[in-house]
DNA sequence: AAAGCTATTGGACTAAAGTACAGTTTTTGG
DNA sequence: CCAAAAACTGTACTTTAGTCCAATAGCTTT
């Protein structure tokens, strides 16, 4: 799966280097070279103008799924992208894993539509919404492991081995095992399949 | 993650149980023993009129994050649900790989809608809708398997380990590795990671 | 300063996963 | 009926994954 980011700024987020390490970031929509290979097309808004721009190129992007990235995304923008073809649009400050999520969905043919829209779509105040993200929040995963079992734990569940992640961050197979034990330990689980379903697992609302 | 599906017909559909092999079926709410551990709790509609009904204990399942089931359901249908503090709403019959994934959203705080009321709801004729699915089916990896591969496929790719697919579908592990030789090769995958983030990557919009 | 958590690595080991090669039986379609 | 595909199984092998025991070093909290 091949990640192209279109943004200004020639460095991009840090997330965005941790949620795809093999991304290719580029300042223009001429630079993209639409590989035959399944991806997904990042578009990186600076404002709300050049949304208008963005869009009107979308149907150059044959094959690729396009998603919107706004520092600051409101409702109208998002109605305003899925309506004139985009796959989804979210924060570009989101985290790694949920732009994997994004990722998921869309290039697979979903839509990607934030929660709070969501609940604005509903139109009510139902109790899920109220109640039950409280409860999970008390076990995120995120909260139960360190920095680097985080950063270990996203890029396992993502698909790679472990020597693909000790390459990654330039430490050796071994720690990477220990970071997976302990990984396993605090969270109770079993192997890395489960891992990446505990991570992945919540997908298609952010 | 522990699964209780009420229906007043006593052996459920074939589905289910290919969705969740550990499922436990009942014929009322009070046979549900809220476990202490995470699960889901799904409740087949034999009737619009069994609706009211269903909602009014929805309260009483503490924990549990409830999806209706309905063998006919509409638009309505899932507001109300949604509206009363059910975490979704889709059809009976839904394919095994979809209640799987309806499940890994519900179970960590997500809603499930499914995508025809999303489209109604974001009430465009986005191109993403158009296309895209076309697109999309023509590599479905169902189509690509056979009845025993794809079968394997979603026990693996929910979590399970060779033997316990062997033993599940009362065969040896090896014929198990096999069948997971020919997936691999079919897919073009290179583990059982990545056969999960395939399937399950499909998620949150039905 | 001592205790505790995190990051790091090594050796050694067990257990799964995955592959290669080879074979039988059943099912399916022409 | 025959051919092809699918299902199933075995032995043997290589590669990953995961665990156990042990150790060093940095950083934080009490």
């Amino acid at each position: 799966m091949q990640h192209w980011i279109i943004d200004s700024d020639p460095a991009g987020l840090p997330d965005w280097h941790e949620a795809f390490p093999d991304l290719k970031l580029v300042q223009a929509m001429a630079q993209v070279t639409p590989a035959d290979q399944a991806g997904v097309l990042w578009c990186r808004l600076r404002s709300s103008a050049q949304l208008a721009e963005v869009l009107a190129t979308l149907d150059f992007m044959a094959g690729l799924p396009v998603v919107v990235l706004s520092d600051e995304p409101d409702e109208a923008l998002v109605m305003q992208a899925l309506a004139a073809g985009a796959a989804g649009c979210c924060n570009s400050r989101a985290a790694p894993e949920v732009l994997r999520q994004v990722a998921l969905v869309v290039s697979n043919g979903g839509l990607w539509v934030g929660q709070s829209l969501l609940q604005r779509l509903v139109g009510s105040t139902s109790k899920v919404f109220g109640q039950r993200p409280k409860e999970v929040k008390n076990e995120r995963w995120e909260d139960k492991l360190s920095d680097r079992e985080r950063q270990v734990a996203r890029l396992v569940a993502s698909g790679s081995s472990n020597r693909e992640v000790a390459d990654h961050l330039n430490i050796s197979e071994r720690t990477v095992k220990a970071h997976m034990s302990a990984i396993f330990e605090k969270l109770g689980l079993r192997d890395r399949l489960q891992l990446s379903l505990r991570i992945n697992g919540l997908v298609g609302l952010s």
